[in-house]
DNA sequence: CCTATAATAAGAATGATTCTCATTATTACA
DNA sequence: TGTAATAATGAGAATCATTCTTATTATAGG
């Protein structure tokens, strides 16, 4: 899935969160490890599961040292759960297909084309609103497969 | 905003409504009505506010009804209070941009031809992964104007 | 090898949302 | 039109993901 290797990210990590004065720790590493070898956005509670030596309440702050350093995107659904995975820059752009009734998040990509329409698009609206974009993010939210069965 | 009357909207809430056995209340139209009258996504304290005499148990548990019934959206964003707006088919397909500092979400539209692409590509994105689409969200995250002063 | 500072972890606190249940309203039917 | 049966309401309690507190532990830099 991904495309950076672990010494990459691991210099990545390292130099996103000096900038906003924060280490590259073990735990930070371990949750950065975690989400690269997820295939998909996982929750808190899988995280935990996954290593059960790390401290939620430490899971949830150290997330959000990730997401501020730009590491980390959190992603809100209907669900009751965040998901978390890696930021675009270091997975690549994509969105997201969030299944309603297991809450299942997987990625999945535009084509090259649809997606530079659709970016110049949304440009010349924000330009209208006097809004400067971060990042867009589209959904398809419906039903999956396994659900459906 | 919306092209639909107020007395159209009651015979489609009603119907809506019943079609999953409930009730089309004073409580309940009082809603659609609130959520008529405002020009975007309002939070259920906005709700409380513009109107006294409604409890909070009781909005919380008819917005839900509202969603089931497919007359209402709730919008979810990193935001602590969700959001809540008309139905697509009351107002109009549209997106929303959403300023991270102060929260606020407004409905933007695409032209109808990029709209018309990009639907027709995630129809087949779906189809791939063998989801069933209910609906596509694109959401435009930044900052907006009077934020940026 | 100290000292200052940051990160950790356990559990308490917070707060949006959901649930409970006694009361009130509405419907269907006699 | 009354009346029983059922649904909706509202006040407050309960839930639960997330955030905060604080004492302890680790780290970086001199």
């Amino acid at each position: 899935m991904s495309t950076i290797n672990r010494m990459d990210i691991d210099q990545l990590a390292t130099s996103q969160l000096n900038s906003i004065n924060q280490r590259y720790t073990t735990n930070r590493r371990k949750l950065i490890g975690i989400l690269q070898e997820a295939t998909k956005p996982i929750t808190i509670n899988q995280i935990l599961e996954s290593n059960s030596d790390l401290a939620q309440s430490s899971v949830y702050r150290n997330l959000a040292v990730l997401e501020q350093a730009g590491l980390v995107v959190r992603i809100i659904t209907n669900e009751d759960h965040a998901h978390y995975e890696l930021a675009e820059h270091i997975l690549d752009h994509h969105h997201h297909i969030i299944c309603s009734p297991c809450g299942e998040i997987l990625d999945f990509h535009l084509s090259a084309k649809i997606e530079k329409a659709l970016e110049e698009s949304l440009q010349k609206i924000a330009d209208e609103f006097g809004f400067s974009i971060d990042r867009h993010r589209l959904d398809l939210l419906g039903t999956c497969g396994d659900c459906t069965e």
